[in-house]
DNA sequence: CATCGTTATATATTGAAAAACATAGCGCTA
DNA sequence: TAGCGCTATGTTTTTCAATATATAACGATG
C-alpha cells in the first residue's frame, strides 16, 4: 500500500536528499569534504595549494587531516617540511584505499536516494 | 574483494552516518526537525508550546512551519488567532500522512545505515 | 471594552564556526 | 647564512544562523 506522497505537494521537482559520513565516538571525520582534499593533496603534492584550489584556508585543511590521521592506525596523509620545495604533502596507500571505500559508499547512497526520489514523481 | 578498511583505522567503534530531507530546487523543506515540530504541535495544540518543548525559537518554527506549508496543496499546519485561548495550531491529515511517510522513509535509512556500518565491524 | 494567550512579523543580540591574519620552524639551495 | 615555500600553530576578525526581544493583531469572554 503506496503512500501517494506526490499529490499533497506542489507542481515541481521533489527529490530525496542526504549526506554521509564516517564516525566514532559520535565525532564525524570523513566524509565528502576531507575525501576531495585527499585528492587534491594528491594531484598538488601540498596541503597549502590543495587548501587553495577548494577554496578552504588552510588552518581548516590541516585541521581536517591532523584529525583524520589520529584516527588511523597509519598516517593517511605523509608530511614534510624544509626542503628544496619548501616541504609538501603526500597521500597514503591507506588514503587511497579510503577514497575507493568512499567512492563504493557514495555510490550506494546515490542508488539509495535515486530508489527514493522515484517514490516521489 | 572486500575492501578490510576496518584495518586502516585505530581500535574503536566506527559507524556510517548521515542525515536526509526531502528538497526541491535545492531548497530542503522536510526532514527531522519539521517532523517532530509536527507532532508536538498536534499534541499540544500550539506552535509556541511545540517550539518551546524542543528549545526551538517560536520564529525558527513558524519559519519552518510557513516554507512548509508553502509546499504543499494543502496546508500541513492550520493556525487560529484570538479566540478563549488565544489562537492555536493544529496538523492536517496530509501532515499525518507526510510524518508516517517519513518514519518509514527513515526505517529504511536506518537500515542502510545500519548495513552499511556492518561493513566496518 | 479590557484582558488573555496565541499567531504573525520585524528588529536586535548572541554565539559558534569559518576565515583571515600572524609567526615560528624546517631543510634544501645558492 | 639568507632566502624560499611549505608545514605547524596560535590569535584575531568576520560571517551567519539562531536566539532573544519587541510589538501588533486577533477573537472569544467576562
Amino acid at each position: 500500500m503506496e503512500e501517494p506522497i506526490r499529490n499533497l505537494l506542489k507542481e515541481g521537482t521533489f527529490d530525496v536528499n542526504g549526506s554521509l559520513w564516517l564516525e566514532s565516538g559520535g565525532k564525524r571525520f570523513f566524509g565528502p569534504g576531507p575525501v576531495e582534499l585527499l585528492e587534491r593533496i594528491a594531484e598538488t603534492g601540498s596541503i597549502k595549494q590543495a587548501a587553495k584550489a577548494m577554496g578552504m584556508s588552510y588552518k581548516k585543511a590541516w585541521d581536517l587531516i591532523n584529525n583524520l590521521n589520529s584516527m588511523g592506525v597509519r598516517p593517511f596523509v605523509v608530511t614534510s617540511t624544509g626542503g628544496e620545495k619548501g616541504g609538501g604533502s603526500s597521500i597514503s596507500e591507506e588514503a587511497r584505499q579510503m577514497i575507493a571505500y568512499h567512492r563504493q559508499l557514495r555510490e550506494r547512497f546515490r542508488q539509495f536516494l535515486e530508489q527514493e526520489s522515484s517514490h516521489l514523481k
